[in-house]
DNA sequence: TTAAAAATGTTATATTATAACAAACGTTAC
DNA sequence: GTAACGTTTGTTATAATATAACATTTTTAA
């Protein structure tokens, strides 16, 4: 079960670090920002970075193997989530497009499944790199 | 460049397991695929893979770090990518849906970012496996 | 035909992620 | 309170995924 208020040591520690950083972070880079906190092993990071996705309070990116903080409460447990990418400066920001989000929600494959989530990243050139 | 028609040795074998397999496959099992017929290194698969991606002949299916082939036309050179995921069994699907794929082409960002490609995931329970 | 580009072969290593097990902590039911 | 249970932690080891670097061969195009 996935409790909705209190976080971990770890689970908080990590949040923390993600939340405060300004791009997607990937799981060895926050494990060597920790280990002044008495934090050594990969599975320590793995563990909080998993239990904070199920809470909804973090995503990964896929693409990129790293993970951002949830800055969008439409998304709910990270049931539709979608990205802005910049291919130029790896810059990711969490798009909260209600339209985008039912459009996506609603959309039913041909073949008769009917999906419960989906993930999608977009890529460009952001503003600051043109 | 990208060569349109041609495909080296390495690129074909590579590409001819991915159409032939029923769903995506993974570098490593490609490889002990095509240890018979003299490829040795994960090196040489991933440089097939690199280029066929490139060529749109295949796709990466980023959430299971896999390689599928592309069985859409209109997604000219992976510039809009969309897959329908079984969680159950593993099966994917690509997506080719005029609609979606034109709302999301021209989906532009409140930030001002404009989109070169993207690339959504659905997940779900397909039809067989419920 | 030769120079440039692309592809190959190979060894080594980097990066990302999980397995497995023992110990400590926190609930909750009694 | 304390026993029983689930969760979190700590730890060691290892699996799985991906790239670096360099020498050679093949293909393409001028």
């Amino acid at each position: 079960m996935v409790q909705a208020q209190t976080l971990s040591r770890n689970q908080q520690i990590v949040l923390d670090i993600i939340e405060k950083a300004k791009g997607p972070l990937k799981a060895y880079s926050i494990l060597f920002n920790v280990q002044k906190k008495g934090i050594n092993a990969p599975q320590q990071i793995y563990r909080a970075l998993d239990k904070l996705i199920e809470m909804g309070k973090i995503h990964k990116i896929e693409s990129k193997n790293a993970f951002v903080a949830c800055r969008n409460s439409d998304c709910e447990i990270s049931k539709a989530t979608a990205f802005s990418i910049c291919e130029s400066c790896e810059m990711v920001d969490e798009i909260s497009d209600v339209k985008l989000s039912k459009y996506l929600s609603s959309f039913n494959h041909k073949k008769g499944m009917k999906f419960k989530r989906f993930n999608l990243e977009f890529f460009g050139i952001c503003k600051k790199c043109k």
